[in-house]
DNA sequence: AGACATACAGAACGAATGTTCTGTAGCTAA
DNA sequence: TTAGCTACAGAACATTCGTTCTGTATGTCT
């Protein structure tokens, strides 16, 4: 598929494991073991000059963290792909990694061979991750959507009035935009918070906001 | 894995790709063909009484989209899994189907063994895709991030403060949860709106909740 | 037509919020 | 040590918001 080798680079902590993938990259023939740290620090200070195809990261390393280190390798790499390598499957750091700019995300107890087509599945375009990680990322989406019975008991003018306050502006704002006047638009506002059932517009904006994702 | 097999049903209005599918659904033996439906319509109607384990749904009906019906099913039928089934590797269909609820996204031309395995997998919990998609879908994650330099600038106190802002919390409710006085709370929201270069509360939770994504 | 409901408009009053001050404690650099 | 900086705490005053009223069209049943 690709005639060059794939530069791989690998940030991890501990020396074992370190050790091993360097081992896997080293045997096999289309990669070429571009760098290896022992921290994300180090890993910062590198690999700019290098510039790798792939970056395996450690997400659980001492001092900054591998999600970090991707967020700052990202602003300077942008082209580069980083895979998360993790010891747990933990929801949160999942989705922070992948913020972050990572391209995919592996266990660490994944067979070497599957690591070595995750290598050349990102490069093709792919996201590799595990069948679980897949449904929790979509999964994700589906918590987007929320019930939104209340928005439409809103009428027109109370829809506009809502949007324009989760716009920031002020009440004497509203009532020039709209051509009323300031007292009337206490009124609408008042009928939002009713039907949204909150009671303040810190909160109507609050949902508003959550309502759109 | 599973010692009874799994029901499937499909809806498709294409005749052919329609009789294709029942036929590898009927013979592979660990799945049960539980009912074919030409139209989203038809599939509403059927399958709340059928309540297959997965649903193989043509995203490109004719009358109701194959995304209106995932959301529809998917209300009714919370525990069903469902499969779109593509011709075009559409991303604005591939985001809107997985916020209506589908499991996972198969392209058209998948070879009759992958879906069977998809079928499989996303009983076991995984969420198949193509890798291209399993791509968009993570990179999806990294448009959301956004320049955050403002934020950072804020105290660990400001903070604090600022994440009870954004919940809807009154200036007095935060005062009592922190200890401090309401004059005290005052003061720091003001450093708050500079920093961040806003001139209200309203103002502030919008960005801070942009900011979180 | 009369009874009822709803969208929109406005006013008065108390509560919450925003601005601008002052003061204290801790930390740093000259 | 002293001067300067920052984080945190508080007070006085002005503005904005939220609640509760009343009133006026408009539409819909019966």
């Amino acid at each position: 598929m690709k005639k060059t080798p794939i530069s791989v680079a690998i940030v991890e902590d501990v020396q074992g494991t370190r050790e091993n993938l360097e081992e896997l990259l080293k045997r096999t023939p289309d990669l070429k073991c571009a760098g290896i740290y022992a921290s994300g620090e180090d890993a910062l200070r590198n690999l700019p000059k290098i510039a790798p195809d792939v970056v395996l990261m450690d997400i659980n390393l001492p001092g900054m963290t591998g999600v970090q280190c991707t967020a700052e390798l990202k602003a300077v790499l942008p082209k580069t792909l980083i895979l998360m390598l993790t010891a747990y499957e933990n929801s949160d750091l999942i989705f922070e990694s992948l913020r972050s700019g990572a391209s995919g995300y592996l266990m660490k107890n994944t067979e070497p061979d599957e690591i070595i087509q995750a290598i050349e599945q990102v490069c093709a375009g792919g996201a590799p991750m595990s069948m679980q990680i897949a449904r929790k990322v979509v999964n994700h989406f589906q918590l987007i959507k929320k019930p939104s019975a209340e928005f439409e008991q809103l009428t027109v003018r109370e829809n506009e009035i809502l949007s324009l306050l989760a716009k920031g502006f002020l009440y004497k704002e509203i009532a020039a935009q709209l051509q009323i006047s300031l007292h009337t638009v206490r009124g609408h506002v008042h009928l939002v918070y009713e039907k949204l059932h909150v009671q303040s517009r810190s909160e109507a904006i609050i949902k508003f906001l959550g309502q759109k994702g």
